[in-house]
This record gives structure tokens, C-alpha cells and sequence, in this order.
DNA sequence: AGCTTGACTCGAACGTCGTTCGTCTATAGA
DNA sequence: TCTATAGACGAACGACGTTCGAGTCAAGCT
């Protein structure tokens, strides 16, 4: 089948009856399955960045042009990717009493996801209102917020402004840390050296930067990603 | 003098003693201004994706090693288009009675900046703390919020949170954008198509997707993005 | 049973990318 | 005038995404 033709057919609804067996080959032959599994291995292990055709050819032991009668593009296979990894969400049934907690968690399980395999996110900037996974997603938070109250025109601005926060969010931090351990340690940007950047600055022109460059690297593990998210929900609350 | 010497020059502060005049050549030798400049008018044109080191060189009449005699790198150079890009930002005095509108009013001037040349905000969200010219639009939105009353730890972790909408909003569109121009009319999602699309999902797994088509596609010019940059600020001002 | 069809594999290649090397030129300082 | 050196640049390297075309096999038809 056209690797264009099996792109079109995963956007189909399901053929109601079963798909009539993998057909078996004497070499075994290459499923889709197995290409996005050894593409979400090599990412998890070394990165968005090293996600090659080639490369990942090679963890199937095969050369790239066998990959194309799987996968359309490699824009294709980040769209299988990002499917794959919204698909293990799990979204919790609408409580009107819990929803901001609800919201979150959503939010925490994205975030989770996203920085398993560190630098994905950047595939999903760009597809958020396109792919299925992402609009059941979608739909999971647009219900959490409608059964909480939050007008229908807000909650469905704030989805995407949250889907897009968070893939943002862990884009930076996957390349904050991605620079911490490739670059021969002249990128050491931990908290400490940045703050010491910061009050290091000349204080007639930053003032507010070298007072309160504290306040500016705190934040252990995801406080800062609590915050924004927090901002966003109490504001749809008070909204 | 070796770039990366002409690199750690950039970021100490300037020189007091002015330039010793451009020094003259015969053939009129390349500046890294010049660079910048042609980088940026190449982006404007065509886009982030089409800023090629060997494009850029074609664009100065020379050839691409010629290029690494000013940049250390790709990265490098983007580090320099967003400096420029952030220099050109003016940046209020803080007026405490009008901090909410002087937030947005820099928020909107980075946005239209990003806009102006596709794409680069990808370059910005790489590098959200570690180049001087943003810290300079940092310190310029945290004298506004703490100058508005806000706790200077929300408004540490605010102005982050911010840049970083901004960025993600900026290459979200940038996208967009490019999708609607380079695909062949294939990849049409302008809103009524996408709002089609929704609606013809199977209602019976998006109930509240396809109810709502229109609120999730609903927004004309920049109407979502000013509402999430004021659901932070809103949320900035009742916490 | 033989043949056709079509899905799949894969070696080789194309064009493009960022980057480096070595050489050359022409100026600045002695 | 001589020399040291900053800068320009042709050529090349390795890696990338993608395409082409020949080959291989299983399934379906006659």
C-alpha cells in the first residue's frame, strides 16, 4: 500500500470489521508499530535531535528508503509520534467540584509525557489543532472546563493556550538540559551560575535584574510550570 | 580576530572608547551589522527555515566559509537576530497605575517583532535567559510589574512565563503561516475548514468538540492571544 | 499449476545542509 | 621595506531528507 494511502487511512475511522491478520512474510516485515516504537526509543534515549531517518533505519537494521513505504514524511512520523504519546493519556471524567485540579492534572500528565522524550514537544508546537490524538486531548480538557463552569468561548481559547504553554515549556527545558550535557561543561547554566550572571550585571542599568535575580532562578523541579499553569486556571475562575 | 574572541567581546560591556573607525579595505570587508542585516531581510522574505548559511553568503556575493570569520555559528547568528530584534523594543517607564497596559503594550511590540520575520521565534525560545538583549526586556517587564504591585517572586517567574507565550505563539502562527503558503492548497486550514473538520467529527467521542466548532475556532487577528496574555495579567492582579 | 499483481525491501544516488581546512591577499605596524 | 596577521574564499567532509529503480516475495486469479 502507498505510504500516502495508509497515512490517509489512520485518519479514517476504524474499519468496523478486524483487520484480516498481519500478513505474515518470510523476513519478517516492517510494521508502523515498529517504526514508531524504535523512533520513541531513540528519542528517549538520546534525543528529538537525534530522531534521523538514517539512524533510525539503522535501529531497524535497514537503510532509510525502507522506511518510506511506512511513513510519508519525517513530518509524518513526528505526527505518529505525537499520536502515540497523547494516545497513554488518560483523561479523567468531568468533575464540576474538581475541575481546576482536573485541568492540571492533564497538564502534569502532557508535561510527563512530553519530557520522556526529550525535545518531542517541538514536533508538537507544531500540529496542535491538527492531529486526532491531539483533539481527543483536546476535547478531554474542553470538558473538564465546561463542566467546571468556565464560559464556552474562554475554555476554548484556554486549551489551546494551554496545550501550547506546555509544549513550549518543555521545549525549553529539554534544550536547557541538552545544552548542560553535550557542551563541554562552558554552558554550566545551572541556578547558581545564572544567578551569579544576574547580580554580576551592571546595577545603574539592571536594577530589578541584580536585586531580585533570587526570585528570578527560584523555583525547584516544575514550580514554575505550577505557577503559569495556576495563573492560567485561577484566571479562567475569576473570569 | 578569531569570532569566538569577537563573540566574548559582544557580551562584555562596550568598549569606552569608541570604535577606531571601520577600518577600510579595498574590497569593502564584510561587518557582522552587514551580516545581521542581510540575515534578518533574508528571514523577512522567506522566511526563518530559509536563513541558510550558504543563502546568506549568496546574499553578501561571497561563499559560506567567509561567514565564520564574523559567527562562530549558526546559533550564534541566532543569537544575534534576537539580539537586534529585542534591541529595537522601547520599553516604558513604569507607571504603576497603568502596569497591566504597559505589560501587554510589550508583549504586543515582541509579538509584532517575531511576526515581522517568520519563524525566528524559534530562535528566541532557545535562548529565553542567556542573551543580553533579552535580559534588557526582562528587567524592562519586571520593573513594570513590581512597579504595579506584584509580589517579585510572580513577577520573576510572570516575565518568564510570558516570553515564553510569546515565542510559542509567534512560531505557532509562523507555521500556520507557512503551511497556508508552500503546501499546494492541500493543507488549507484556514478557520472554515478547520471548523468543518471539527464538526464532522463523530459526535458520539467529541460531543463537546464538535458543539463547539465555532468558539474553538473563533478569533480574528490576534484575539487569542490577547486573551491568554490577559489571563496571566489578570491573574497577576488578584493574587 | 502457472501467471499476474502489487506490497515491500533496499543499494545507490541527488541535492542541501553546517562546518573546517589550507591557501591566498592585502593591510597595519615595525 | 619587510613581516605578521586578519580576513576572504575554493574545496572538501560528513550527515541530512528524499527519490529512483531494480529486485523479492506472498496473495489472488484463471
Amino acid at each position: 500500500m502507498n505510504p500516502r494511502e495508509r497515512r490517509a487511512a489512520r485518519h479514517r475511522p476504524p474499519d468496523p470489521e478486524g483487520e484480516p491478520a498481519p500478513r505474515p512474510r518470510r523476513t519478517a516485515p516492517i510494521t508502523v508499530d515498529q517504526v514508531v516504537d524504535s523512533a520513541l526509543g531513540l528519542v528517549a534515549a538520546e534525543g528529538y535531535e537525534a530522531l534521523t531517518m538514517r539512524r533510525l533505519a539503522g535501529a531497524l537494521d535497514t537503510g532509510p528508503a525502507s522506511l518510506y513505504a511506512h511513513v510519508v514524511n519525517k513530518a509524518d512520523l513526528d505526527e505518529l509520534l505525537i499520536g502515540r504519546l497523547c494516545a497513554e493519556l488518560v483523561l479523567p471524567e468531568p468533575d464540576p467540584a474538581a475541575w481546576r485540579e482536573q485541568v492540571r492534572g492533564v497538564c502534569d500528565q502532557l508535561r510527563d509525557q512530553y519530557l520522556r522524550y526529550p525535545g518531542i514537544s517541538r514536533a508538537g508546537l507544531a500540529m496542535v489543532p491538527t492531529d486526532l490524538e491531539i483533539v481527543r486531548v483536546s476535547e478531554g480538557m474542553l470538558a473538564i472546563l465546561l463542566g467546571g463552569g468556565v464560559a464556552p468561548q474562554d475554555a476554548a481559547w484556554a486549551v489551546d493556550a494551554l496545550l501550547l504553554y506546555v509544549a513550549a515549556y518543555c521545549l525549553e527545558t529539554a534544550i536547557a538540559r541538552q545544552r548542560s550535557t553535550d557542551d563541554d561543561a562552558a554552558w554550566v547554566l545551572d541556578r547558581d551560575e545564572l544567578r551569579r550572571r544576574f547580580t554580576a550585571l551592571p546595577a545603574a542599568t539592571f536594577p530589578h535584574t541584580t536585586r531580585h535575580a533570587a526570585e528570578l532562578t527560584a523555583g525547584e523541579g516544575h514550580d514554575r510550570f505550577d505557577f503559569t499553569v495556576g495563573l492560567m486556571v485561577d484566571g479562567l475562575a475569576h473570569g
